[in-house]
DNA sequence: TGTTTCATGTAACATTCGTTTCATGAGCGA
DNA sequence: TCGCTCATGAAACGAATGTTACATGAAACA
């Protein structure tokens, strides 16, 4: 759309990656990044529509980055999926967003009515790409959710500790525990 | 402390329990019930000293509920103890607490300022309680950390989508991979 | 040049927020 | 019965909320 939006999704984006979206106010944020709360809603309607697109553009930039460092799951072992995944994760650049996303799916168990949307379209767990990459097996979905859930828990206690070399060993050893395991055991 | 105060807590916490704690505004709350904004402030000095007394009484039952099905973890296999800790967590009468405990520790993240102060004394990951029933090995702590990981994770995903029996197998996979292992693999 | 569209500033709107002030009983010991 | 503490109600406080009305200036187009 209009270029002026574009920038001010860009800035705004950025103040939630620091701040968050659980508290946030128009005029605030505003200040911070040079505007009024009056443009904010001349360019988005509303405070909901423009979290809403910031959270499309977090969306967007998630994937696009992603894509390029992962390729095709189905042509990769699970093991090599799950590394990608969390150095992906707990990259300097890209761990932001993940913690954006994770408040918003929070938020949203106990007020689904109002983050509920923002998650449209994002399998925040990263079920389906993970079940790409396993082999047909009884037990596929049940694998599958297992490794979205070690990301997952792993990925909480980064945010809580930012402790990168333990939770980045805890994943190998749960990549050493799946090696020697054949899946229907 | 007061009878009154501890009916209020009481209520308090059923109405967080159920709405949660990002969006807590007195008046609400007071209504749902059955007092007023004032009474909560007169008989907590503010809104952040309900808050506070409402999270230490959950701490409290959580300890207290969850010491009773557990016993001495030293004494258990990591694996029975992850059980226990499972079964418990999605139980109808516990997961609205853990829920609750989740979000403060979500919310805490980008705001340790406000939110943190709640969690005090709660090791939201149950780091400690697991590693107590682990046998020494190099690897001992990371391997805590990947089993409370599992656990956190499982428990959002169960919390985001209810499904608890395909939470229930993931947890029962996990289990049976560490089953054939030595930690130090 | 005149007109229209877009972007923006100022200021206000009604509402809600946490908190406070003041008043009023209810119960209870002296 | 007199005071005193505790609990409560009614109402207001200043601040902040999302949103809107109105005015203005710049740019684009006729």
């Amino acid at each position: 759309m209009s270029e002026r939006r574009e920038e001010l999704i860009e800035k705004s984006l950025d103040y939630m990656l620091e701040h968050g979206v659980a508290g946030l106010t128009l005029r605030p944020l505003a200040g911070a990044i040079g505007t009024s709360a009056r443009l904010l809603v001349y360019h988005f309607g509303s405070k909901d529509g423009l979290i809403t697109a910031v959270m499309d553009e977090v969306r967007a930039r998630i994937q696009r980055s992603f894509a390029g460092v992962l390729g095709d799951p189905t042509k990769k072992p699970v093991k090599s999926v799950m590394q990608a995944f969390w150095a992906w994760t707990i990259h300097r650049a890209n761990v932001k967003y993940m913690r954006l996303l994770f408040e918003v799916q929070v938020l949203a168990i106990h007020n689904p009515a109002m983050y509920g949307p923002y998650l449209e379209g994002t399998s925040s767990s990263w079920l389906e790409l993970i079940e790409a990459s396993l082999p047909p097996s009884r037990e596929k979905r049940a694998f599958a959710t297992l490794c979205a859930a070690v990301i997952d828990g792993l990925l909480l206690e980064y945010l809580s500790t930012r402790d990168g070399r333990r939770t980045t060993r805890a994943l190998e050893l749960f990549n050493r525990l799946m090696a020697g395991r054949t899946l229907d055991a």
